[in-house]
DNA sequence: AATGAATGAGTTTTCATTCAT
DNA sequence: GATGAATGAAAACTCATTCAT
């Protein structure tokens, strides 16, 4: 059964976060994951020193492959704007795939300094690659620009996470839409003219 | 010692909320609860028959809250900008006022089928409300601007979240130019040079 | 079943006192303790920080019970013969009443310091005591005097320990004997026949 | 790596003496014995059927190492008086030397027959080692005597585990001073004027 | 209604032992 | 013979919940 080096360590941490993911931390058993991950619970001991360390190894794991997968994508394009739409749909795309292990991110071990200062970490250097994105296309307060992209794409997975019929067309058109949002505004996300006309009217208004 | 009806149940509903924020539904002990409300144990079964329910309760009240809120702020408005202001200074000082709290959302009971309702109505809600706004003032495509601006306001929270030394002074900027920017888009949000300069700051913090 | 207050508390001494007496301290269950006691798992810790703390508390109260009963038994007699020959029986008597209980000394949890530094002070005054009568007999060193008479008792407990069929009789015959040995040394402690014939049969058994 | 016969085997014999004297039987791993000897742990499989057959084994090498010590050491010396005090300083200066691994026989396995019977054959011959001296010497009630005897000088053991510091100077005057309490009795044994003197100091000592 | 002692199901983790290489 | 990865039985301890008072 084991013929390769590493092959239980990617085991258990396949079943790992397919189990967290699913079920969250505290709902799943280091034994749900042994069975699943086909070995005997002590073995998930020799390569973790505990459910937390499983945990925060899981939670890196995915955490490197969005990251890393972000990069790739954005080495294909240009123009601020596909740029952007790339951000977007590989979030989008990313969450969309993995809809059934939302919990990894929502139901995690309390007070785990170590898990905390990571996802400080990961948040963070997300950020730093949409602000990069943001500065080398000239954008102004390229940080808080950044924060904020990333949270409207956030929606989305929140979306899907309580809606787990969210249909893949809609994911498309919402990416779209939130990149141009981001780009324009609300007041010329619309392509009609009344729509701008009231927009027009509507900055009258707030002067 | 009971000297008004409904006395216990609210001292139960605060401790829980307390607790709950601070530590997260798996790490709070019912005891510790009935300690902090300063009632026995078995009281809390009176009011409520589980710890989901009590943390169904606690969610509740935290989420009417944040609605009544919300809708009692945006009374005092006519335009559109105005009550977009009024939004993000709401979610932006609510959850910076509860920033020791922030548990409460993070931390939840896994499956509870009926809290999985409860959230998906609350968003709902909450995003109806903003799509209200929004619609009055003409702007197309409501929903999913809703959706975006809750989003970007978000995670201002996610912020407050991961650094809980994060200053008032720059939360009332970062609610401005929250607001600013989902009505202008980011091409047209860093046109002062005042905003370009705290820009510059904030990027040499997250290098 | 619990009519009285603390009634749980010695119920759940006895059987751990039983138990770690007879099978030493890591071979007994703390589920077995709650079975002979009647109660539950849990109960045990609600009197009870750690399996250690408990065994710790039935050291004590044996301890306790030891030194009580020595000071009781010595306070019948006047001249130090008397007294010694008093310490004798105790300790022998002692511990051939708990003679399936003797694991409490020789299988203790590791490394406890508290239990390390009761064990220490309980010999201490175990000496003390000895020593008192030794130094009101006007016997010199008697603090080596002491801690010699107490090694030679407690050679009989584990002669009781290694051979659970000690008869009671030589039990006596023992005692008497070594309360003479230590006041006129081996050169003078074998006087009378009928001794001698008793030791012959003791030699013969002894091969 | 294996140059002679049996070498591995006094690698692990060596190991688990200073391990299970240091930690005891129940706190000491077959691992960290493996480790210790430089071995991997199934190899400890190979010359011992289990935890329990080791421990066994090391207690065997032990007590025949004090056994034919003693023998030894009885050779070179004539008179009952010089034996008792060869036997005194052997038993004395046997624990003294190997005080930090005292938990070999005090942390035993629990109900293991085979080592109960193997200590109980232990006690005997070294009593009757000590028995035959006292008969040599036409001391009545051998058979008593030298458990008496063997309890006096146990008590130093006991004296030193309980204390580390135990000094070795003491330890030479103890052994001197238990050799003629047997041999005269209390009344007899504090004749001389500095003895009084190192008593009284030892006296201050245990207050 | 209020209490808090009692319960016991449930889970992590350890470690002696095995066995394929 | 030697290895050490894999195993899985076993036990301490927790804590939500109950119920007699």
């Amino acid at each position: 059964m084991s013929s390769t080096t590493g092959e239980k360590l990617e085991l258990i941490l396949d079943a790992a976060y397919d189990l967290f993911g699913s079920n969250g931390f505290y709902e799943t058993k280091i034994s749900d994951i042994a069975h699943q991950a086909g070995i005997a619970k002590g073995t998930v001991y020799l390569y973790f020193k505990s459910k937390e360390e499983l945990f925060m190894a899981v939670t890196r794991r995915d955490c490197e492959h969005f990251l890393g997968g972000l990069d790739t994508n954005l080495q294909n394009c240009s123009t601020m704007a596909e740029r952007l739409l790339v951000i977007a749909k590989h979030h989008s795309m990313y969450y969309f795939e993995r809809k059934h292990r939302t919990k990894l991110f929502f139901r995690t071990p309390n007070n785990d300094p170590e898990l905390m200062d990571y996802m400080k970490q990961f948040m963070l250097r997300y950020m730093q690659a949409v602000e990069k994105v943001l500065t080398e296309g000239g954008v102004s307060q390229p940080v808080w620009c950044a924060e904020s992209y990333i949270g409207m794409l956030d929606r989305i997975r929140m979306d899907i996470l309580f809606n787990p019929e969210f249909p893949i067309e809609q994911l498309h058109e919402r990416t779209d839409f939130v990149a141009r949002l981001f780009l324009e505004g609300c007041n010329h996300s619309g392509d009609h003219q009344d729509q701008i006309d009231r927009d027009n009217s509507q900055e009258g208004e707030s002067q």
